[in-house]
RNA sequence: CGGGGCGUGGCGCAGCCUGGUAGCGCACACGCUUGGGGUGCGUGUGGUCGCCGGUUCAAAUCCGGCCGCCCCGACCA
């Protein structure tokens, strides 16, 4: 953080001295300390540096602090706030397809890893193994999970011996680790907290369903809940789970136009029923292989909802999973106003937190409205109600919504009735959230037939956007894309009319549609 | 691992060239003031200047070595 950090500052002293430049030079220090100290309070614009706005939204609302453990990062409470309550909401619907929570250990066999060949090729480079337990070597080094495929299924084995066994559905929260090159603070963490589901069915068809099903899950809570809007469809070849058939895989386009993937569902096979000699008696008592699925999603939605919602305000939280939905700024001028107003905004609190409302308010001294208005809008509240000694003396209240800043955003609403106010304008501030991200997304997406196009719109400043293109499947012409704009394939969408045309790279005939951007 | 840069209170930086009392902004604490969009003023807390060694009467500053971090590249289920 210190250096990202550093060329935050340095970013914004330059945009201080372009400001400066133009002023008689006997003052321009002065001018240059006086842009500084007003640059301080704010964050860096979006626009301007969308890194160090990132980093320093998170830093500055307190989502999250760096670790002395290079990668990892300590979730603070309103972070892990989210976290919670994402989680809460994804638990029930997981739960709600027949799926039931389980818990296996964090240390794994080094062997395990090593029974499905595809999957040892995907994970062995960023595996973290532990040699020493007890202060002596191990005799079998233990690693760390970076995904639970491998004991999960070492327990399937053993727990599944019958058609009736089946199908077996097992979800677990935990922590995996991954000891990635390059980390981001939620968005490659070498530690990370997620879901992983592993499913077992009797048949192909049954196991391609389920995977189909978490797919649809995901896509309905990220966009309803989380209200980021998503692109949905399989991954290319290049791109799918080491050890699946099929990969499915939600994507959403972040706001500086680089692609985020924000959940995969994967159909296995029987690929680790076989490596793990899982089998099970039919109905026909005809031993077999069971056709499994996993899909996951994780922390680094915490970075889709930064990303997709932040402005240069700071951060902005869907009221689904703010922590804090709303907070009350008291507002009063002379000594004697104070205690009134204070009254009627500890009334409309305890109105608002028995409506189920998540709502704070903010009596602290010795800050300016002013200033809790800044705060709070950098730190994503949704919805700030204004009360005053003219709101208390009409019964009134200010609404303020985070969606639209300034005057354009407030409104006037009756101290009776505020529970119902507030919580329509949250539904509102809900909506309006994900019909920004979803009009911002559209906008950033472009059909392209014209490879020369796309590798200028590619190569561009802002991240390329979300590409929508005809592709023949091939790798060549993927490895190509990839190798020359550094764009990969994010989706291929599913249940396309077959309506054919010519491959962006070869020109050769096309059946589908697929999506390209550059990724995180 | 290759190229570039940086290590000075919690954060951001100045001071180093030309050795001699460690400084500024923010944050923090206290007081007054202010309060419908980042109030203002005052007082104060906090630093063995990354580490080790050398030169010197004297080292943040000069010299040597080491360590760490960041950026670009390689890599990224």
């Amino acid at each position: 953080m210190k250096g990202k950090a550093g060329g935050a500052r340095r970013a914004r002293s330059g945009r201080a001295d372009a400001l400066a430049g133009g002023a008689v030079y006997s003052s321009r220090l002065e001018n240059h300390r006086m842009a500084d100290k007003q640059d301080e309070k704010k964050v860096t614009a979006r626009s301007v540096d969308f890194a160090a706005w990132y980093n320093e939204i998170i830093a500055r609302a307190e989502l999250a602090d760096h670790s002395p453990v290079r990668g990892c990062i300590v979730f603070r409470p309103d972070g892990f706030a989210i976290w919670e309550a994402l989680r809460d909401e994804l638990d029930r619907r997981i739960k709600k397809t027949g799926a039931r929570n389980a818990y296996f250990p964090l240390f794994i066999p080094q062997s395990f890893l090593h029974k499905e060949a595809q999957h040892v090729e995907g994970f062995a480079p960023e595996v973290a193994v532990v040699t020493h337990g007890g202060g002596k070597e191990l005799e079998e080094p233990l690693i760390v999970r970076p995904t639970s495929e491998t004991i999960i299924n070492y327990m399937f084995a053993q727990w599944i011996h019958s058609h009736r066994d089946l199908p077996l559905m097992i979800n677990q929260w935990c922590n995996v680790v991954r000891w990635e090159m390059r980390t981001r603070p939620f968005l490659r963490t070498t530690e990370f907290l997620w879901q992983e589901g592993h499913t077992a069915h009797a048949t192909k068809a049954e196991a391609e369903r389920e995977a189909l099903t978490m797919l649809e899950v995901y896509r309905a809570f990220v966009e309803d809940y989380l209200a980021v809007p998503l692109v949905t469809g399989r991954k290319s070849a290049a791109e799918r789970f080491p050890g699946a058939e099929e990969t499915y895989s939600i994507e959403s386009l972040m706001g500086d136009g680089r692609a985020l993937q924000c959940g995969t569902s994967h159909y296995l096979g029987d690929n680790f029923a076989r490596a793990f000699e899982i089998r099970f008696l039919d109905t026909q008592n005809q031993l077999q292989h069971p056709h499994q699925t996993s899909w996951g999603v994780s922390t680094r939605l915490l970075g889709a909802i930064i990303m997709s919602h932040g402005d240069d305000q700071g951060l902005r939280l869907p009221p689904a999973v703010a922590p804090l939905q709303a907070v009350i700024v008291p507002i009063w001028r002379k000594a004697e106003e104070g205690e009134p107003v204070l009254a009627a905004a500890r009334a409309a609190r305890d109105t608002l937190e028995g409506a189920g409302v998540r709502v704070r308010l903010d009596d602290r001294e010795g800050l300016t409205p002013g200033f809790k208005f800044n705060d709070w809008e950098m730190r994503g509240v949704p919805v700030r109600i204004e009360i005053g000694p003219r709101d208390v003396a009409a019964r009134n209240a200010v609404l303020a919504r985070r969606d639209r800043l300034g005057r354009e955003g407030k409104a006037t609403a009756s101290l009776d009735g505020l529970a119902a106010h507030v919580s329509a304008l949250l539904d509102d501030v809900q909506q309006s959230f994900y019909t920004q991200a979803r009009d911002a997304m559209r906008a950033n997406t472009r059909q392209f037939d014209d490879y020369a196009k796309f590798r200028a719109q590619m190569e561009g400043e802002g991240g390329g956007g979300m590409a929508d293109v005809y592709w023949c499947g091939s790798a060549a012409c993927e490895t190509r894309i990839r190798e020359e704009t550094r764009a990969t394939c994010r989706a291929i969408p599913l249940g396309q009319s077959g309506a054919a045309g010519r491959c962006l790279v070869c020109g050769e005939a096309a059946q589908e549609r697929a999506f390209f951007a550059k990724a995180y």
